[in-house]
DNA sequence: CGCAAGATTGAAGGACATCAAAGGGCGTGG
DNA sequence: CCACGCCCTTTGATGTCCTTCAATCTTGCG
């Protein structure tokens, strides 16, 4: 195991002042909230500078904090049993994580990685909850983002259960490309390191296939498929295959 | 298409009024509420006495109310495309259905069809959305039933991605036979008609792969396995089955 | 350079979907 | 009461998708 280096600390406002502040004020969990008590959030706020491949929490850990991503990319991953390890989604900048966990007091379902050198607040959880009985905007705010996660879900189960594997990659890459993606020459590129293992863990099959389907797709010019990289060039394509439309040349 | 008997609807405590209130007293969305706000609710509430197969709602209407089952049950199923159906879940009394979509005012997700008579109480949206502003119990409950929901469906995204057709169905059989099981003379048997097409659907699969696996756990006394009706009389060895356990004799 | 991690490729076999066909239950209408 | 039809179910045959295993290749890095 390598030793990564610790993540470094600062206080809040302290380097990141103001930008620090347009994140937790575009952040979703916040919209609408006065500005008192973003005042507040963004004093009480713990800023992280993390390294990529860090491990924020563990499956099973109890939640001592909510995180919300500042900067980067953080994959939730769940192992059970004897080592099957899926990945159920990725957190963008602004999305809030371990919140389920959090105000339902219930141990961590996933574990939490950084894709990427991440930029992280968090606040303990005793002053989450505080937070969530006495400004109500919060409160609708996380009933909101926990209804969409799962409306999110409810739609991840009715395509895993219904879909092959070639469309499930196609639909897990125009996620990633419209949410992590960034324009590149020669089309959208994956914001982040992405190896075919986590592509499989994100679609529920493994290394192998993965790399047959993105080569075959390299091959058509739907893709640029490195290590650790990919590019998302037709995007239009790709989303015929992702719908099972009849494959056009 | 049958024309089914209407639902037949009584105005709150006309006949089935103590039981109307302990239905509302016992739901999780009203824990800890207090009194005065339950005695609006039963007020407010809309009974209906629903037969089995009877359409709550379809995927895509705008949500009008919230739905809670008093007694009976209730399929979530989703349709895509082309003709690609998956259940998402059954609901059993004391859930509330609708409700995800309800707080975020976005169209039903899914479908929600009655598996046998049930009995429903429901609420016109703008009623629900002014309690959950004016009562923040009512709002922290919500919170912790999406969650729980989140991780449910977070549970059973890894469960399908991770685990092959015949674990799947054995997950699903049981955790059928513990929400919605009742005591028979050869072991739990489902307390609704369950076709072996609704079997497919929630696990994702096809009837013919279903039937095969049912009939060879028949075989095996794990199950006894009817039209329209499975009794799980080996809790056991399904659950080793289910976990992806070696086989025992 | 040599190692480690990621990626590729082929072969083999099993799991699963698909198609076709036919066998019961159950209710309806004659 | 019987016959018919519908729905649910079963079974077999067939082919494809996908996993598994073994081996090799590439790339980056100490």
């Amino acid at each position: 195991m390598p030793c990564p280096p610790a993540p470094s600390e600062r206080r809040a406002g302290e380097i990141h002042g103001p930008q620090i502040g347009d994140i937790i004020g575009r952040a979703p969990l916040f919209r609408g909230v006065p500005g008192a008590v973003l005042e507040r959030a963004h004093e009480a706020a713990r800023v992280l500078v993390v390294p990529a491949k860090t491990v924020l929490f563990h499956q099973g850990d109890a939640p001592s904090q909510l995180i919300l991503v500042g900067k980067g990319f953080v994959k939730m991953g769940q192992v059970s049993g004897r080592g099957e390890a899926s990945i159920i989604r990725v957190m963008e900048p602004g999305d809030i994580i371990g919140c389920v966990a959090l105000f339902r007091r219930k141990p961590y379902p996933a574990t939490a990685t950084t894709l990427i050198d991440s930029l992280t607040l968090s606040w303990p959880a005793g002053w989450v909850l505080d937070l969530l009985e006495q400004c109500p905007e919060v409160q609708a705010n996380a009933l909101e983002i926990v209804g969409s996660r799962a409306e999110e879900l409810v739609h991840g189960l009715h395509g895993m259960a219904t879909a092959r594997v070639e469309r499930r990659v196609a639909r897990a890459l125009l996620r990633l490309a419209e949410r992590a993606g960034q324009a590149a020459a020669e089309g959208t590129e994956i914001g982040f390191p992405l190896s075919r293992q986590e592509i499989a863990e994100m679609v529920g099959t493994d290394v192998f296939g993965v790399s047959r389907i993105l080569r075959r797709w390299a091959d058509q010019r739907l893709v640029i498929a490195d290590r650790l990289r990919v590019v998302v060039r037709d995007r239009k394509r790709l989303r015929c295959i992702a719908d099972g439309a009849f494959e056009q040349d």
